[in-house]
DNA sequence: GGCGTCTCTGTTAACGCTAACAAAAATTGG
DNA sequence: CCAATTTTTGTTAGCGTTAACAGAGACGCC
């Protein structure tokens, strides 16, 4: 159907050289004259000449592409982070290529990097947030630039991630300085590195308090989790503070403390994590932590830049940390 | 730096045969005997064999890409639709290069569809709800199957749409069906067609009933502007109705109202559009509009390979009808 | 002025695959 | 059992680009 655009050679018949002048233009290379590349970009223009990409991956090995393996993008966290990366990707003269996966098992991930590798993508950028995951990264091709985010810390791989212990060591010391005598928590789904990273923070604030954690909550990040757990929370009296894993977790949480006509936060403060937009006009608005995820995209992205260009892929790390957004969701607890 | 894996001339040497049979068993061309056939496989598996995509993409001309271009891909409705169209797209063998622009100007959607280009995408689809886009892809190539998605209803180009004229009557019916004198309507951005044609869909009702639509209240999606609003909102003693364009504007409403001690939905009825996942749990539970994104996502799927199978072009149209989802935030008013 | 040294440009050969054609092998029918 | 057909396999030629090398001017230096 579609009729073929100009090749380069048609350009450099144009211009009156030969294609490989044409290519040397269009890669910036140095020795050209000025006046030869004048005509070069002036054919290129007429004809509305785009160079090929893919005859350019077949020749160099790669294509000017990375490819993102990711699970449920609709979820605020891998939604905005993966919007992050591609703008940063964008700037770098990157595309990005989405392998969203429905579970993030083995056979899932190994399909989703297998389809990036057969399109020969330049690094590929693994949102692997659980267990099943990390296996699958280990036997993959070595030679294939790769990041993980927010992965499993324990396995030699790249890694770029959320100070999830950090963040939720904050949050809870937030409470604890509020003046509460403990902090339940409301956790996400315990195979995601970020839940067990913000259950670990939480105990080790508690515990640096002198305190023994209550049992955690397990919820599954959505708001409906949060109510369920809320409704619990809501008939023991000696809950005075709650710190969600996401700021989902909160609003269902909210909700049922509403519905119990359990005030916050004058009976219960509570506490999130993400910063949604709509945090802050939550009832009452939310007192969260807000990761960076532009800092995590760039992070990862340069450093699957610089295994792309070195050719060495050595076990990187690196840690971004999040920041404590106060609001109106946590007061002192009355006596 | 990688070590380029093994090509397709490996894996016929290996199995005794010509590369072209290779590329017969892979391509499942009919004429392949059985046992040529699982030796051929047997070979793939063995060397870990992956065609290289972009030789592929080369001789045919088309790569198994599909370039999306979108702008602000963290708000819920594009999120939604680009992990729908990506999940829709692998089933059917595609991947998706996303291509996300700051913002939806000519300059920018005309870069990105240019990067999309360059690739040698089979086909582009573009999520271009504002009036500058429109004319950025009038002047595209014609020959590079297209499909916009909410995009501008007056241009001859091939568009899925989310029906909001009659997603935002039934909203604004529903109110008027609970008895209320008439539905105020807290809108999105005036330049996104979306909101165009909720304003339309809820001025069609207010009208069809006999009565005068109040002016519309411009918000820009964000639960900051519904919030500020709903400021203006309490403070007007006869409105007992609101429809916002999306979810997150009347959490803003929401919590603008609460704080102005005006209770819903016993005082003021609310409904949003969208269907965010959240919307369960908002205080009170939002009732709302639900648009299906899977089905959008598979509408455009379909055209733009029907576009690039067949070669024809037609400016084709579909509509996709949302649904009312009620739930506790609208009441009859009280007299 | 001849000669080495830059700077610039051209020629040729891949990259890994599919399409088109050609040849060989298997199958059929009389 | 041989020719006619059908099925299966092989051979060759590109697709559009970059890399490697080769050639042609321009320039300076002895």
């Amino acid at each position: 159907m579609a009729v073929h655009g100009p090749a380069m050679t048609d350009v450099a018949r144009l211009a009156g050289v030969s294609h490989q002048t044409v290519s040397r233009v269009l890669n910036g290379h140095p020795n050209v004259r000025e006046q030869t590349r004048l005509r070069v970009r002036a054919a290129i223009a007429e004809l509305g000449y785009r160079p090929n990409g893919a005859a350019r991956a077949l020749v160099t090995g790669r294509s000017q592409v990375i490819g993102v393996v990711a699970q449920n993008t609709t979820l605020y966290g891998p939604a905005s982070l993966l919007a992050a990366l591609e703008q940063t990707a964008a700037e770098e003269g990157f595309a990005v290529s989405v392998g969203s996966v429905r579970n993030l098992d083995h056979r899932s991930i190994s399909a989703a990097v297998e389809r990036h590798l057969s399109h020969r993508v330049a690094g590929i950028v693994v949102i692997a947030p659980v267990e099943s995951a990390g296996e699958a990264l280990e036997r993959l091709p070595k030679d294939v630039p790769l990041v993980t985010v927010d992965g499993d810390p324990s396995r030699p791989v790249p890694l770029v991630t959320v100070d999830q212990v950090a963040g939720a060591r904050a949050a809870t010391q937030h409470l604890l300085d509020a003046g509460h005598r403990t902090v339940w928590h409301v956790s996400g789904p315990t195979d995601w590195f970020d839940s067990v990273g913000r259950i670990d923070g939480w105990r080790q604030a508690l515990v640096a308090a002198g305190l023994e954690p209550p049992p955690p909550m397990p919820g599954d990040w959505s708001a409906a989790s949060g109510y369920r757990c809320g409704q619990m929370l809501a008939r023991m009296p000696e809950v005075t503070a709650v710190f969600t894993a996401n700021d989902h977790l909160a609003l269902g949480v909210l909700r049922a403390l509403h519905e119990f006509g359990r005030r916050v936060p004058h009976e219960i403060s509570v506490v999130g994590f993400d910063d949604v937009p709509e945090a802050a006009y939550f009832i009452p608005p939310l007192t969260t932590v807000r990761p960076d995820f532009d800092a995590v995209a760039r992070a990862s992205l340069q450093m699957l830049l610089s295994q792309i260009e070195s050719g060495t892929s050595g076990a990187l790390r690196q840690t971004i940390a999040p920041a404590l957004v106060a609001r109106e969701s946590v007061a002192p607890p009355r006596h």
